[in-house]
DNA sequence: GTCTATATATTGATAGAC
DNA sequence: GTCTATCAATATATAGAC
């Protein structure tokens, strides 16, 4: 692995993620990189070429900035859901709302685009919400019994997505915040209800909703 | 208000949609409105400030598009809720995935711009969310005393626009279905929560989770 | 008001020296 | 492998005739 190439890919990793792939020039991938002129073509044949590896490329970072340390945050599997959504929170404060979801980015930019992005992406969102159901089946005795753990995993994903989304645009972390604590009323009623009337069915309250 | 002024804002408004701010050239632009070289620049300056024009004309085509049919389709102020959440799943298939939501896509897109660009955005989000909101409201007594009514209108438009981009970017419906289906569940265990152990407390089951 | 013609900058991509 | 130099296309925007 050629050490130029891995900081072609990086500064290709980073100026995607921050400004999206039309905004950002094979000028400005080389300037960053360090690497002057277009000896950019060595290793890859066009700019979509390279945006297919930068989709590789997310789904290890998947890992080291958001799973990971949202796993290490808290041992319990449920709150691990919520831990995601508080690192996706962290991005969008820290670098205000600048950098949001790299997939879901491209995923509304991607329109018209060759098979191989489509798979990246979707490879992407696969792994994300695989990482989720996980959580989800390690709860699985605190969720009702019919509950389809695949499915739930995938409306975390959207609302996420959906979240990041709003907030970015109206440039403020209210919506985030207050989709992630409906989200949490949704999964507090979820893990309260049973089949019967059982004493513990009192926390479905009015309290739950309106928790800022 | 001039004729050509509106074909152009009516060309913008489509190929803005379609394919984006910045995959839209002026030229295509022209050609679609059937207006000859840079004349276009009689009436908008720049084309942030035609974009701006058309995220006013965004907010007519809400009731145009959306709303009015979605409401026309139910008399319930929930299901009317889930009527437009339909509307939107009816432009996917329709279109193949081509049109998502525009006001989502442009505030993906438009990471750095203008305050109009911004308030223009917002402006359209808060409208959206509004008009869900009434909806709500009309339906307060079959929701839980203590709900925010304004943060679950959010929370809705946080799962369209969530939908909406994990259906595009995977192209497929069934990711969009699966989230309407989540949300639904959501407002079942909703209207259905009361204060105490009541009888139709029992409508909280597994059913309605696995529901298709 | 609408047109033609054009300025100016930047884009993705290529050719070829070293 | 990495560079310089450059091509051809396209972008937004402007000038000025009619």
């Amino acid at each position: 692995m050629s050490e130029t190439r891995q900081r072609i890919v990086a500064a290709a990793t980073e100026l995607f993620h921050r400004h999206g792939f039309q905004a950002t020039s094979l000028a400005a991938i080389q300037q960053h990189a360090d690497v002057r002129g277009g000896s950019l073509y060595y290793f890859f044949r066009t700019k979509e070429e390279l945006l297919q590896v930068t989709l590789e490329r997310y789904s290890e970072i998947l890992d080291e900035a958001i799973m990971d340390p949202a796993f290490a945050g808290a041992e319990d599997p449920i709150e691990r859901v919520f831990e995601v959504l508080g690192q996706y929170r962290s991005m969008l404060v820290a670098t205000d709302f600048a950098l949001g979801c790299p997939i879901g980015n491209l995923a509304v930019e991607m329109v018209e685009c060759g098979p191989e992005i489509r798979e990246g992406l979707i490879g992407d969102f696969d792994l994300w919400s695989r990482k989720i159901e996980a959580c989800l089946d390690a709860a699985t005795d605190r969720l009702p019994p019919g509950v389809d753990r695949t499915r739930l995993a995938g409306f975390v994903l959207v609302v996420m997505e959906g979240a990041v989304l709003v907030a970015r645009g109206r440039r403020e972390i209210k919506p985030f915040d207050d989709a992630v604590a409906q989200l949490r009323d949704y999964f507090d009623r979820l893990t309260a209800a049973t089949p019967s009337c059982e004493p513990d069915a009192g926390r479905v309250g009015p309290d739950t909703t309106n928790a800022s």
